[in-house]
DNA sequence: ATATTATATGCATATATGAGCATATAGACA
DNA sequence: TGTCTATATGCTCATATATGCATATAATAT
């Protein structure tokens, strides 16, 4: 029954913590490796890995490994998420899917060459780097 | 917290029944009352109604009483609704969703002025009555 | 090799949820 | 009043799910 897939899929993307990682991917403009999700959201690594583990089931994130790191995105190639990205994009608006993009954007000035360097910091570590970087908190 | 709200509407959403009943009261062009959804539907009549509860609780839906039976739509007031409802009607294609909606223009028919006059019927009570009215079944 | 780090996962437990059935409520009408 | 009938809800059980912690895995760096 298709109706039971489909409804499988908005329950995946009705829990905070899923819903908010799904709309960071949607709205990203480059893949995200675990740890830059990790300090963009400001969760637990286990939490955010558990919730990618479960998008991907769902068929709704693909990863690109990259050694230790893995790099998420929305698996666009399946025609029949566009709907759902487009949605997800528009509906998740206001707190605190704001705030997690503003996190996002801190979070990759401390890329090298588009690739992730560090792995998840505690909030006065990611701070000082970004002084470093010359980028106001 | 925002992203806790708009999960647990996603979640109400993420259940087979819930989504079809959203779907079919989203795609009518009129307000249904419970008996001509569990006809469209053919599901048991405390499935729907349970659904409808869970559906009203969330703010999706809305219901104009009108002595015993009940008037079922969705809850268009609410701004915040219309991007969900867009959505539910575009992403709701296929089966057992155009099913869903032939079954109820069929059991449409039978109303009088309007008016739902009819309980929920068995199946082959339906088909006698809309044979009685010249429709095809 | 060893240590470190990024990510994934197993497990225990508490809680939530869905299915199914029986029954309550309340309006309509004889 | 009493009987239908439309709709709602209470209850129980089995299953599913979330949470939190500890730890596994596997790539990298020393």
């Amino acid at each position: 029954m298709e109706a039971k897939i489909k409804a499988e899929i908005l329950k995946i993307l009705g829990d905070p913590t899923r819903l908010r990682v799904a709309h960071l991917l949607v709205a990203s403009p480059k893949s995200l490796c675990v740890c830059e999700i990790v300090d963009a959201l400001k969760l637990l690594q286990y939490r955010v890995s558990k919730s990618l583990v479960m998008l991907r089931r769902a068929g709704l994130v693909d990863v690109d490994r990259n050694g230790t790191w893995g790099y998420y995105r929305p698996k666009t190639e399946d025609e029949t998420n566009h709907v759902l990205f487009d949605f997800v994009k528009e509906y998740c608006s206001g707190e605190p899917f704001d705030a997690d993009l503003a996190g996002l954007s801190k979070r990759l000035v401390l890329r090298e060459g588009e690739k992730c360097v560090v792995g998840f910091l505690p909030e006065k570590e990611l701070q000082k780097l970004l002084r470093k970087k010359g980028v106001a908190a």
